[in-house]
DNA sequence: GTCTATAACCGGATAGAC
DNA sequence: GTCTATCCGGTTATAGAC
């Protein structure tokens, strides 16, 4: 202990014996699994014996070297979930040219997190399934992250509005909710082999909240 | 037994023992507070004690006089969950002009399924949190209703089009599932002291699918 | 450091007293 | 018909062999 404690461990708790590189191998492999099954079962329905035999070769105890508790690698799952969505929306963004209009730029992160959700990420796609499941005591170390993410979203909405692309009347809350919605179920039903691909959904998604999917009359 | 048998009985198993009027209200009141508890937690995380405690009078085991297993009790939430929804989006579509067109009726239907799961129903909400929880065998048993309920929705939708008021090039399933997502999620978040009520979010909804929350610009 | 055995616990289900 | 005591299986977590 002493000085070569990390600053990672003070802020959310300890992240216990991690000492040589192929401790660490492993411990990333554990976290994969622990996404898969997490993304496949949800939080209740997720247990150690599961996730070990996703490893491969550990038995189900074997993880306690690695994590503390159950809870605790939960946890990371869901924090690193947020951590790629939100990775994903930002280089996004950054990838459409400066003077883009704030509309689009929602419309790139709201593209980029259903891709994420759907096709990037076990992580990402565990969080949106969990979320609401989770006891109350790892909600709330986890919480920041999300609101994080949640408050970076309502900035990309009200600043659509501010450039008068989006009716500002909208309760902005209760659309990005819905987007979220539509997002974190989206794994429930899309199927690889099914009659629209990812970015198609995600486009359609998009659709939505720019201009439905009704047809305009003509004219009025 | 004998001729007093009833149908259902037979189309999709047992209901065991509901003799005198007593039992079948108890078996009433088992149910809802199943709905509740399943909204609450989801499927894997209702346990047995939590309904009976809900129930307020019975202890855990007592549940198995008026239900084969938790399997039965659960499908039977679901069952009507379903069948709540169902009602409520028909409802809603005959309480139209019968010269409503096709979109209208659309934008009925899916009103009233944010309704029902925001503020009608325990059911409905427990329904719609537990999709893809269920073990394969309960979810086979409930399957039809959930396709016939989805098949309604879709019929909905090739009308719009039919009519051309919807985009005919839109995936018809997906354009379903982005909206029962995004309504199935919202139990997640909705607060009855939040800035929007239910009312208010179901026609944010609407407006969502129909022409998008984006400001058309004056020409092009 | 990894794994097996096992302890402690909890949830579903059954039996039988009242 | 209702409730309590109890069994059984599965899950988290720990101890200790290798």
């Amino acid at each position: 202990m002493s000085h070569v404690k990390r600053r990672a461990e003070s802020q959310r708790g300890p992240e216990p014996i991690r000492r040589t590189a192929r401790g660490a191998l492993k411990r990333e492999k554990i976290l994969d699994a622990a996404a898969k099954v997490i993304a496949r079962r949800g939080y209740t329905g997720t247990t150690l014996s599961e996730i070990a035999e996703e490893v491969g070769s550990a038995g189900a105890g074997s993880l306690y070297h690695h994590f503390e508790s159950r809870e605790h690698l939960v946890e990371e799952v869901l924090r690193r979930g947020v951590q790629v969505a939100f990775e994903q929306s930002r280089r996004a963004i950054a990838a459409l040219p400066a003077a883009a209009p704030p509309l689009e730029r929602l419309n790139a992160a709201i593209r980029a997190q259903m891709l994420s959700v759907l096709v990037v990420s076990d992580y990402a796609r565990a969080t949106g399934r969990t979320t609401g499941q989770v006891p109350v005591e790892v909600w709330a170390r986890v919480n920041a992250d999300f609101r994080r993410y949640g408050r970076f979203y309502d900035r990309l909405i009200a600043a659509a509005m501010d450039a008068g692309e989006i009716d500002p009347k909208i309760d902005r809350s209760a659309l990005r909710m819905l987007v979220i919605g539509a997002i974190n179920w989206a794994p429930e039903w899309y199927r690889k082999d099914g009659t629209s691909s990812a970015e198609e959904i995600a486009d359609l998604l998009v659709r939505f909240v720019t201009r439905g999917v009704a047809i305009r009359k003509p004219d009025r």
